[in-house]
DNA sequence: GTTTAGCACTCAATGACTTAGAGTGCTAAC
DNA sequence: GTTAGCACTCTAAGTCATTGAGTGCTAAAC
């Protein structure tokens, strides 16, 4: 069986109104709300007609319709029209982006209480992943007798510090002599480009501070090694509190239990994309039980071209698409360009 | 009317009991579990004072009784033994805090961790308010052609960063040279101290350079000026689900909006504690409604004997005072100690 | 052939009513 | 002062009838 014209605006009309009321459609509300100028009985045949097909489904017998998974894919992939931004919602991102951006965690946050004020969903946000490649800097402080500070700065712009004992007859004099030596040697080396010969020459001239040094060590390995960040930002998760097909108390713990779970929506996040552009899961489209009432729309987002991280919306899968898309393709631009501006485009 | 010894007893029994069931307490259950040598009816009539008195209370005629917020001040003030935490309990909270401890950010996010998972409430840590007093260090480091990394550190470790356009033409011998007469010229000043003549002597100098200058000058300025991190980590909010009390989703809501909202929290915590030591506020004594029927176990914690922060954990009125109590002391001390590690004494 | 009015049918939601059970308070006996 | 006994109260749970929204089918109208 065709899905005719008229068929597609039965569909249309069903998800549309779902997805405002959350309540199921029944044939008469179509005819009066949607006027398509047929009576409620024809609405009814082609009702028939698109459950037989898997579009729709009806809860019981007595009552109206729902889309079903495949309906929303139909909508979302032929039938919907993107509902852009409002003047002011691309004001409201712009200004918050461009005041006071000060770090990378920062903006990461920003963007994910605009993304869940925005849609009134529950906006996930993964921090960039810039695999630090070489070491740039390296800093020793004198804080106090017997304290100092070592700073440590990657190519990538991540910067790690740490407090750390040393000897009271360690002067900042001393302490400038050990980050010039260390700089001088090491500066722009990737890690396995350290090698054992270039670190006996170090030990060699800066024999009396061995302890100091094994520390520095110990710190720039880390920064190396560490994914930075790697943390993922949850926001407006009270938000699937006002959802009516969250009014019951299992089915919030349910998905609260996995967005407590930082691995698996790791794993939503980037195994549910697919490469570039904004992704629309589904329901049981998306890889896991628990959630299979939600859908999820997702984006990467990227510097100089690069794709670093991405970030998403979750919600009931009676979501908006049609915003949510619009907004969350507005959001990867966005955090593209400030990124870029903040990190530089040496990621 | 006196509260007796055995009235007591009762007392502290329905208490116990409605602590781990949350239903309401009757005579023969007292009777039968708590052994206190006597009949039902006999407790019916302690039960009957004890109502009168205002420590309990019957949520209807035939129902148990149930503590009232009275009921509660009498058991915390009078009748409860402290729980110690067990040795592994310890051993975890040590183990914790000893391993890959690397910045403050981290140290509080790991005791909230930390405190909802031995709980099993809500977990609340404000971050420590360490005041910078004077600037320690500045460097510039250059990352790329035309872009450059701007570092400082106060004397109370706190360290900012951020990237910055310069001119192509600035190398990096032009950054010492910037770096190091900022920290000659300034190296331990408090802000109030870097005078116009100095800063006309240092602008003199570097007369070249002023738009990197003025881009350092706001930097430490802001980092003297901003609180440093004034953020509150919150743990284990879904654990309030698993509590009977909040099997309503109205009551969810309220809470939850509650612990949304950042500057109520603060208050919450900072307004909350009586000074030293652990403070425990249940129900109405919290300055809030809509947390009408929760409690709080709140205490400070300090390094260097200074109060710099506090911490606490939100639950229903029906908690475990006496493990909570215990908790929250034994995590106050252990961040102490860490903190103490870290930051110095110098805070 | 398509559309529509009409009607019997289904089923969830709602409310009235009943019953069961937990727990009390009171009285009188111990 | 303590306790057994009993009438009383009130919620929770179950049953049943009623209501109303919405459907599917049939036959007539277009």
């Amino acid at each position: 069986m065709r899905i005719d014209d008229r068929k597609q605006k039965v569909l249309l009309a069903i998800i549309r109104d779902y997805i405002t009321t959350a309540e199921p459609v029944g044939s008469r509300t179509i005819a009066k709300k949607y006027k398509l100028g047929v009576s409620p009985a024809t609405i009814r045949n082609e009702m028939a007609d698109l459950e037989e097909m898997g579009y729709i489904e009806q809860p019981h017998t007595s009552a109206g319709r729902i889309p079903s998974e495949r309906g929303y894919r139909y909508y979302v992939d032929y039938l919907m029209k993107r509902k852009k931004l409002t003047k002011e919602e691309e004001h409201i991102i712009h200004r918050e982006f461009e005041a006071r951006v000060r770090d990378v965690g920062q903006v990461i946050q920003k963007a994910g209480v605009l993304l869940s004020q925005l849609t009134q969903y529950t906006a996930m946000v993964l921090s960039p992943q810039i695999e630090a490649s070489s070491f740039k800097h390296i800093q020793l402080i004198s804080m106090q007798p017997a304290q100092a500070m070592i700073i440590v700065v990657m190519d990538n712009g991540i910067v790690h510090h740490r407090m750390l004992e040393v000897p009271e007859s360690l002067n900042a004099g001393d302490m400038d002599t050990i980050s010039c030596v260390l700089n001088a040697k090491l500066q722009g080396l990737a890690m396995e480009k350290i090698k054992f010969t270039l670190m006996q020459e170090i030990y060699f001239e800066l024999a009396k501070h061995k302890q100091i040094l094994d520390l520095a060590m110990d710190l720039i390995h880390e920064s190396l090694v560490i994914k930075p960040e790697d943390k993922i930002y949850l926001g407006g998760v009270f938000n699937m509190l006002n959802q009516p097909e969250f009014h019951n108390v299992e089915k919030i713990k349910t998905l609260l239990s996995i967005l407590e779970q930082e691995d698996m929506l790791h794993q939503l996040l980037e195994g549910g994309s697919s490469g570039v552009g904004v992704t629309v899961r589904i329901g049981g489209e998306i890889d896991n039980e628990g959630i299979r009432e939600c859908s999820m729309v997702i984006a990467p987002y990227s510097v100089g071209g690069r794709r670093i991280g991405s970030l998403g919306v979750i919600g009931p899968t009676r979501m908006e698409y049609a915003r949510v898309i619009s907004v969350v393709e507005f959001m990867t631009k966005n955090l593209s360009r400030v990124l870029e501006r903040i990190i530089g485009v040496s990621g």
